[in-house]
DNA sequence: CCTACCGATCGGTAGG
DNA sequence: CCTACCGATCGGTAGG
């Protein structure tokens, strides 16, 4: 129990810093936080974290992967319920508003923001996960195809509707202007017929 | 004359130091690129480059207000042409997709990867640029939804369309896959009924 | 534009 | 997880 106990408030430090390092990565930039801020930001001094991380390098792929893993599972249910598919994806474009630009959804728009930031190697590992997310947008986007509501190539429209809506990252700010929910609305509309 | 000579050839290592830059940040980013690497690719010692620029972030602000510059003529010259809202709309798409897609122009592309890099100080200089290249687009998009080809939000719709052909950047190979025409054709057709 | 250099910062580590 | 530290790198500068 006592062992339990310890591996508990390790999960707990070590999603504190994950947790931390996600909001100061996306205000900030990876390269542009250092890890003696994160130490101050979680109360630590500035060694202890690589108790808990080889490497700053591997904060931010655990920052990345934490934040696909939560995501991922929303959008399967979506993809694999029975909405018709207009309605699917407009499902799945407001899952995907409210993982990046939800307040405290820090871990996507990190991956979107610095991406380039992670080494090779890590890159591979977190790959295999996006590849997945993706795969479920295109399989909505076929539906779409499929439906006549969509004409051009499946794979350009995936990627310039998903561009559209990542994009946002850059200029939408909570409580000003829109709802996610009119956000989602709005897309929709403009890109089906 | 000499001093007109001078003058010349500090304009054209300037000139090198930006594109060279302008290259390299698009490559690495900001931050991962060092004054060193910008002194090696053009033949210079580590301390000569800040014989023609302050500092670092000047080099960014310089690139970023060149490729607004280059870019800028273009725009306007569509813009204040007599095409239809249709045509010009692709039109529009199809230039900026040159600015920030065709080989070289990688000046655009780090104003988008690495606008948070730049200082606040510089960065009022060059929201100046940017504000207007994003009114062209508005006045365009305006057409648009005068003629019918767009119902919602005229601002957010600027906003979604911008922000499917900016994140382009990220996942457009120049030679693989489509043509940049071929994208502003599939971009148009998807965007407007 | 080069030489020679500095001051600061930063990721990371040893030892406890 | 802290203390104490290091080695490297980096933006930038003085003087020519």
């Amino acid at each position: 129990m006592s062992i339990s106990n310890v591996t508990v408030a390790d999960g707990n430090r070590r999603s504190d810093l994950i947790r931390t390092a996600a909001r100061l990565f996306r205000d900030r930039g990876y390269d542009g936080t250092t890890i003696r801020d994160i130490a101050d930001a979680v109360g630590m001094r500035s060694g202890s974290p690589f108790y808990h991380f080889k490497s700053k390098q591997e904060i931010l792929a655990a920052v990345m992967e934490e934040g696909l893993l939560a995501c991922l599972p929303a959008v399967e249910a979506i993809v694999v319920g029975d909405l018709a598919p207009r309605a699917k994806f407009r499902a799945l474009v407001r899952a995907h508003l409210e993982t990046v630009l939800a307040e405290g959804h820090d871990f996507i728009p990190v991956l979107l923001y610095d991406w380039r930031s992670l080494s090779d190697a890590l890159r591979a590992d977190i790959v295999a996960l996006r590849d997945r997310y993706d795969q479920l947008w295109q399989s909505v986007i076929g539906e779409l195809k499929q439906a006549g509501l969509i004409k051009s190539d499946s794979k350009v429209a995936r990627l310039l509707l998903m561009g559209a809506i990542n994009f946002t990252v850059q200029w939408y700010k909570p409580g000003k202007g829109c709802t996610l929910d009119q956000l989602a609305d709005q897309a929709v509309e403009m890109f089906l017929p």
